[in-house]
DNA sequence: CAAGCAGTTTAGAACAATTCTAAAACTGCA
DNA sequence: TGCAGTTTTAGAATTGTTCTAAACTGCTTG
């Protein structure tokens, strides 16, 4: 299992007009090949160098941002200076434990957002984002 | 509420247990007595140098981070790197125009949100933020 | 109202998260 | 195999924010 390509990641990287380098293989592997997660620039390169796919914190962060912009990640701000990149990229909303910076997922389909106002004028609806936030 | 009968700043500050100086002074009047308003660190700080009550970033960032401790102000976290501070300190949700770094208010009375999930447990609600991301 | 002290302000240093730079290393393709 | 374009990288730079330590100010007390 470890080391071996798997061929749908290298597909799915083109086809996101993303070279499939070893890098970005790696990233890939330990974002998809796992249940959704939310990780951070530096969890994921921490998890990078310790297992044995070292890469640069410049490059984690090039990769995650063109993940994100290919959609295969989105990003969600919770705090100041807390930015998560989250695997889940269909819909569902957040539960943010303040006291120790935890992010999980709720589902969205059993919740109901009822009476939202039109948006302003000139604009497009992009995302509603809903965030539990909640203290130990 | 800032209208006519001009609530007493200084005592406003001094029941939040705060020396009401100059300098808060001067950045709660350009908060507080006017309609409900989002500000950021920065244009705070630019618009008491403009005016002619300058005071240190420093002073800005402690202040606001003093106020929204005191509850006079709520913190609003859209975007990495953006941070916006509230005065409206009451129930509402924001609308956030992405493509120009714009947040509205919208009053809460109207959205329902039903069938949000229980808190993890050992967790207790703190607040439900709602963000509408919105593109012109 | 003067002294004194705690609380506050400030400039600038420090920090943390993120992005940029430019050179080296790759990749895909002719 | 050579080459052009792409990617990676270390380290510098930038941004937003907090910290430090010295100067200053608001408030209490004598
Ligand atoms: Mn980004
Ligand atoms: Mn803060
Ligand atoms: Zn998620
Ligand atoms: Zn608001």
């Amino acid at each position: 299992m470890s080391g071996a390509t798997n061929p749908d990641l290298a597909v799915r990287l083109r086809e996101a007009g993303l070279r499939p380098t070893r890098q970005r293989v790696a990233l890939a592997r330990a974002l998809f090949e796992v249940e959704h997660r939310h990780v951070t620039a530096e969890s994921l390169h921490a998890e990078a160098k310790a297992g044995r796919n070292p890469v640069s914190l410049a490059t984690v962060y090039n990769t995650l941002n063109q993940f994100r912009d290919a959609g295969l990640l989105r990003e969600v701000v919770v705090a100041p200076g807390r930015s998560y990149f989250d695997t889940n990229t269909g819909h569902h909303h957040h539960f943010y434990v303040e006291t120790d910076g935890e992010l999980h997922d709720f589902p969205s389909d059993k919740v109901t957002i009822a009476g939202l106002p039109a948006p302003p004028k000139g604009t497009r609806l992009s995302r509603v984002d809903v965030i539990v936030r909640v203290r130990r």
